[in-house]
DNA sequence: GTAGGGTTAG
């Protein structure tokens, strides 16, 4: 009943901020976080009960506001109106005008109005109209307790409210036990059951995942004359068809036409669309024909649901040919069409294209939905373009569209996902501050987030809580936890939560294996993450082309590049697709093996097939290049980037620069470095570390100097082992009072000294006799606490 | 009253 609850659109307060606080402040005792999420589940109980006591008419409801004199007389006369119209039949607009007074009124105004009815138009003729359709405007904005308010009224009254009127409420009750209160109540009143009243029905025990009991209330409603319905029939597909029962939702499709009854566009729809979320494309293309042999015409649902079909298996050569046919039976593309085809850019990397989708809906004065947004502030995220995608929120807000908890938790994911878990956290309070609730998806991020942070108690402490709350238990909050321990070396630990889980009986997914591997792989303990690959087939599930990146990656790691191959070859006899980091790995294998010209052709045949090599891509084949000192071709690799539209990361200069250094012309390297600079192109610290140690190594110390010091103006944070590095290359070419200058430098920076850095400086000044500058080290070492005596 | 497009973890 909790999560059925849960769906429900009932307003709540934001009860997550505890959960929140706990991580801002990370001292007080998560058992309190735990007390509030279960809070939430008395809040619920609370609901229910009220929602109950509704249903059966005897609530003792707050007592009705009262009006100001002036907006009372508006009110009777609006309800005089109402009568008026509801004698003349004028049903459309009674229906409007009724609608326009409840969404003036809103929430919790059904005391009020029912008193005002009460009291000025009892025993009217068309009093039985009003009251039917005010309580049918509760149920249809979903003020659920307001109908259920008015319904008790009108028993009271002995008027009996439509079966459009019960009808609604049943829906909006579908997931909740209280459904069948309301439906006693229409045998009770003796109201007649329309042909929609029993598809609601299954509908609700659908929902509520009582399968079984919607077949059997299917089978009972045979042979009545409001029985079986198309409708019915469809509804229960569609369920089967989520739970991946295909076969059976065909059988039904089957009984369908046995019981005489025409499947119609949805029934074929919705098989089509089991199929194509299968995977079976040919099949599903089957269906469409046969849908239109039957005299069934393929709609627009039908060509979206092909195209996104095979925008799934990552065709979308076969979307676009979908789409096409679609155009020439002449169906005009919708706001669908559109955002299955911004998905398709969006993935194969090409952000623009989706964003340029995004115009031609604006000029065409399309009204882009919520969904839409979600597409394109998901590609930005993964591109870290969080400026754009907070543009674009606001964009969204501007039109009307409110978001909802999914593109919040997109924004938050792709926030924590980068580390920026402070900004992440503002948007999570916003988001709780106007009333969306969290779901599991937009912990999942904080507790990725966290992890990401390196803070792994920490999010341990959230992730407890989390599961112990029992409302968010998932196999994915375990997959963060364990690819947060995994990310630190600490295979254990996730060991350890693999044990857990499995002893709570929770499905581990591919996903789960995968971190496992990752962590043996880590460890370097091959053997180990090739065992779990049988594991993964013992319970039921496939390698994925993660599952064979991963290993690969380790093979290509410790130089077994045949095994590596073998391994991709496994893949693609499987029919698992790679993707770029699979390329990528390979390219570095090839690259391993010298084989130059082998990964070019590769880095080809990639966007052949449609995959955008990225910077790792790149930045591996150009330090390929530069090793074998073909500087050329890594720098001809850089401007194929920029051509491209690639931008280089900090991490191609670094390839750069430290092949120029190392494998070219240490002039270059500088010259190469000034021009960035020049171009504010941003840097990291390796640039300059490079630089650096290159010039120390080969002799160059002014300029060393020079660029030590630059890359401490740009705020640089300078760790020992920068002055280490640079101390024992002067050391190894004994220039002493150079090696002198940099670790005063260092002691002024607050740095203390170590052991090792200690000793290779007095190697140094003994080997050059300078026994002075021994001592005068000996008393700066005893000094640190590095001498005891 | 039933069908189609969005968010996770490696």
């Amino acid at each position: 009943m909790l999560k059925k609850l849960h769906q429900c659109q009932w307003n709540k307060p934001p009860l997550h901020f505890p959960i929140l606080s706990s991580l801002l402040f990370p001292k007080p005792s998560s058992s309190v976080s735990a007390a509030m999420l279960h809070h939430d589940h008395d809040h619920d109980h609370d609901q229910d009960h009220q929602l109950k006591t509704f249903a059966f008419g005897r609530f003792v409801g707050p007592a009705p506001r009262l009006y100001p004199p002036a907006e009372l007389n508006r009110k009777i006369s609006q309800f005089l109106l109402s009568h008026v119209l509801a004698g003349n039949r004028s049903f459309k607009d009674l229906h409007s005008l009724i609608y326009q007074i409840v969404q003036q009124e809103g929430s919790g105004s059904a005391p009020s109005i029912c008193e005002l009815l009460l009291n000025n138009f009892h025993g009217w003729d068309s009093n039985i109209v009003v009251w039917d359709m005010l309580a049918f405007a509760y149920s249809r904005f979903e003020l659920v307790q307001d109908a259920l308010f008015v319904l008790a009224k009108m028993k009271d009254l002995n008027l009996r409210a439509s079966i459009q009127t019960y009808n609604s409420l049943l829906h909006n009750l579908r997931h909740t036990d209280i459904m069948w209160d309301v439906r006693n109540e229409i045998r009770d009143s003796g109201t007649p059951e329309n042909e929609y009243t029993n598809s609601i029905l299954i509908h609700g025990l659908c929902e509520q995942s009582r399968l079984q009991d919607a077949v059997s209330f299917l089978q009972i409603s045979e042979g009545k004359d409001t029985g079986l319905s198309v409708v019915s029939f469809n509804t229960i597909m569609t369920r089967f068809c989520k739970l991946g029962y295909l076969d059976v939702a065909k059988s039904f499709f089957c009984m369908m036409l046995k019981c005489g009854l025409l499947p119609d566009s949805y029934s074929y729809n919705i098989l089509i669309h089991g199929l194509c979320v299968a995977g079976s494309m040919e099949e599903a293309l089957e269906f469409k024909n046969d849908m239109e042999k039957h005299g069934v015409e393929p709609d627009i649902v039908t060509y979206n649901i092909l195209a996104k079909g095979f925008h799934l298996l990552g065709l979308m050569g076969g979307a676009w040919k979908v789409i096409q046919d679609m155009l020439l039976k002449g169906f005009n593309p919708d706001v669908v069409t559109y955002t299955i085809l911004m998905c398709g850019h969006c993935q194969m990397g090409n952000i623009e294209e989706g964003l340029k989708l995004r115009e031609e809906m604006l000029s065409r004065r399309f009204q882009l939905s919520i969904i839409s947004y979600s597409v394109l502030l998901s590609c930005l995220c993964k591109s870290a373009r969080f400026e754009e995608a907070l543009i674009l929120l606001y964009e969204m807000e501007a039109l009307g569209l409110k978001p909802d908890v999914i593109s919040y938790s997109i924004l938050i994911h792709g926030l924590c996902k980068k580390g920026e878990v402070h900004r992440a956290i503002l948007l999570y309070e916003e988001m709780c501050l106007r009333r969306i609730c969290p779901n599991y998806f937009t912990h999942g991020a904080i507790l990725l987030g966290i992890c990401e942070k390196g803070n792994i108690s920490e999010a341990r402490k959230y992730f407890d809580n989390l599961i112990t709350s029992d409302l968010v238990e998932d196999i994915v909050l375990y997959n963060i936890m364990m690819g947060g321990y995994v990310k630190l070396g600490n295979i254990a630990e996730a060991v350890q939560l693999y044990q857990k889980l499995t002893e709570k009986k929770i499905t581990p997914s591919i996903v789960t294996f995968n971190t496992l591997i990752h962590g043996f792989c880590k460890s370097n303990k091959l053997e180990e993450a090739w065992r779990l690959l049988d594991t993964i087939k013992l319970h039921g599930l496939d390698p994925s082309v993660v599952t064979y990146t991963t290993l690969m990656n380790a093979y290509c790691e410790v130089g077994n590049i045949d095994g590596m191959l073998e391994l991709l070859w496994e893949m693609e006899a499987k029919a698992v697709m790679p993707t770029r980091v699979t390329y990528t790995v390979v390219i570095k294998g090839l690259c391993k093996q010298w084989k130059l010209q082998e990964s070019v052709k590769l880095l080809e045949d990639m966007r052949a097939k449609g995959l955008t090599p990225d910077q790792i891509t790149y930045n591996t084949i150009i330090q390929c290049f530069c090793k074998a000192r073909d500087l050329s071709k890594a720098f001809q690799l850089h401007d194929e980037m920029l051509l491209h539209n690639l931008e280089p990361s900090p991490v191609t200069y670094n390839v750069l620069i430290n092949g120029l250094c190392v494998y070219g012309d240490l002039k270059d390297a500088d010259k190469l470095l000034l021009s960035l600079e020049d171009q504010k192109v941003s840097l990291t610290k390796v640039a300059y570390t490079t630089i650096v140690k290159a010039h120390c190594a080969k002799g160059d110390v002014s300029r060393a100097i020079i660029f030590f010091h630059q890359m401490v103006e740009k705020g640089f944070k300078i760790s020992i082992k920068d002055y280490s590095a640079v101390i024992n290359r002067l050391c190894k070419r004994c220039l002493i009072n150079e090696a002198k200058y940099f670790f005063c430098m260092m002691l002024s920076d607050g740095i203390s000294p170590d052991q090792e850095i200690c000793e290779v400086m007095l190697n140094a000044f003994h080997q050059q006799g300078d026994l002075y500058s021994v001592f005068e080290l000996l008393a700066e070492m005893i000094k640190c606490g590095l001498l005891c005596d």
